[in-house]
DNA sequence: CGATCATCTGAACGATGTCAAGATAATCTT
DNA sequence: AAGATTATCTTGACATCGTTCAGATGATCG
């Protein structure tokens, strides 16, 4: 049964309870509808009835559906922290390495479409930044750190903080867009998805600049 | 009555039936739920019982909840519509006519987050993006016909595809960062959320050409 | 072994989306 | 102008949802 195999590795502080551990399955639970079913049927209901537990069950570990799906999407947020740290830490410079953060941004994003929609959500809903994206070790210090690698100067913490949004501007954005059919065609022109992604980023610091030689000319 | 009024002005092609116009009275009173009660309070019960009518009267007019939210949601990307075509008219010259259209999307979405956010997400459930995003007179034209007085190539129509909906990446993308409350102490130093947002879509132009520079010396 | 406490179940409440059947009023036909 | 037709709205019902509360169940500790 799937309870011993949780009652197992969950000896982190002791809690091995009535079920092993309902907190982590009810995640997991989580995740899993998420993937099959999408958005809508992430009912608080079905997560139980996946995990095998009365629908009031959850409220013994969560206050809320909200505190629910804010679970699943902090392991969202975490779990995107280690793709971008993993492609940074594959670039072969630090230019590559600032480029590859967006782009595993995206694709973990295109890849996981009803969790990162529902990671964005629970951040908009708290009207703050998830707490697990501010953390260093996550996308914005990696961001930062990029950043600072690539020339920005650490001393100006302004600059350095608007240049962070704004990177991070471009990828939640790029994220949210490359997923429309309409652009389907182009993505086939492109020799496929990642190439269409690369392209945006890119693009996004290209064309101003061509605005402005345009205009300083 | 407000019964009465809306009779009157709706003589566009037949239609003053039993209520007046249930069809246009539906949507906005869905549009003053949104602003007042935020999208939690959006339900199909609340706007029938807004507009004055029984829970099931909205399908005669909308097939789901879904078209009816479908139908708000398109009010609003005409809205955005006239509001980018407006700041583009105001603007002196055609780098900020390019410009002025990024920050008039950004501000619309940010004076009507509920909104924009109904808008956003019925356009990823459609997987298609917004068919009034797409006609000539709203967002996708007037960005295409500002990128290529501005300099882009007509002729490649590659280019100035990607052109277009990196920009539309920008401005999504910074609509959706620029409300978080971690950012407000950033704005205030900047005088203004409008100042803010200039500099992120600004910025995201400039870093990369930051980058780039770097690199090639 | 018994008491205490966290955990889970069962049943219930109000609210929601949706549908079918019937009432009502506008439109069309003759 | 009268009857038939069609569109519009109401009523009532159903399944599902989030949430709560009283009680059952099992673990933990004395």
């Amino acid at each position: 049964m799937a309870h011993a195999d949780l009652t197992r590795d969950v000896a982190h502080d002791g809690r091995p309870y009535h079920h092993g551990d309902l907190s982590r399955a009810l995640v997991q639970a989580g995740r899993r509808i998420l993937e099959k079913e999408g958005p809508a049927g992430l009912s608080l209901r079905a997560v139980a009835r996946e995990a095998g537990v009365s629908p009031a069950a959850p409220y013994h570990h969560f206050k809320d559906k909200c505190d629910l799906m804010a679970a699943v999407a902090s392991e969202g947020w975490q779990e995107l922290g280690v793709a971008v740290a993993e492609a940074r830490a594959k670039a072969s410079d630090a230019r590559h390495g600032l480029s590859e953060i967006g782009v595993a941004y995206v694709i973990f994003a295109r890849k996981n479409p009803a969790l990162y929609r529902l990671m964005y959500d629970t951040a908009c809903d708290s009207e703050d930044m998830p707490k697990h994206a501010k953390e260093e070790s996550s996308g914005w210090g990696q961001v930062r750190a990029a950043l600072i690698e690539v020339g920005v100067d650490p001393e100006n913490d302004h600059e350095l903080k608007l240049a962070t949004i704004a990177s991070w501007c471009a990828a939640h954005g790029v994220a949210e867009m490359a997923g429309f059919k309409d652009f389907e065609e182009l993505k086939a022109e492109m020799g496929g998805e990642e190439a269409f992604i690369r392209a945006l980023l890119d693009h996004l610091g290209i064309y101003a600049r061509h605005v402005r030689t345009r205009h300083a000319a």
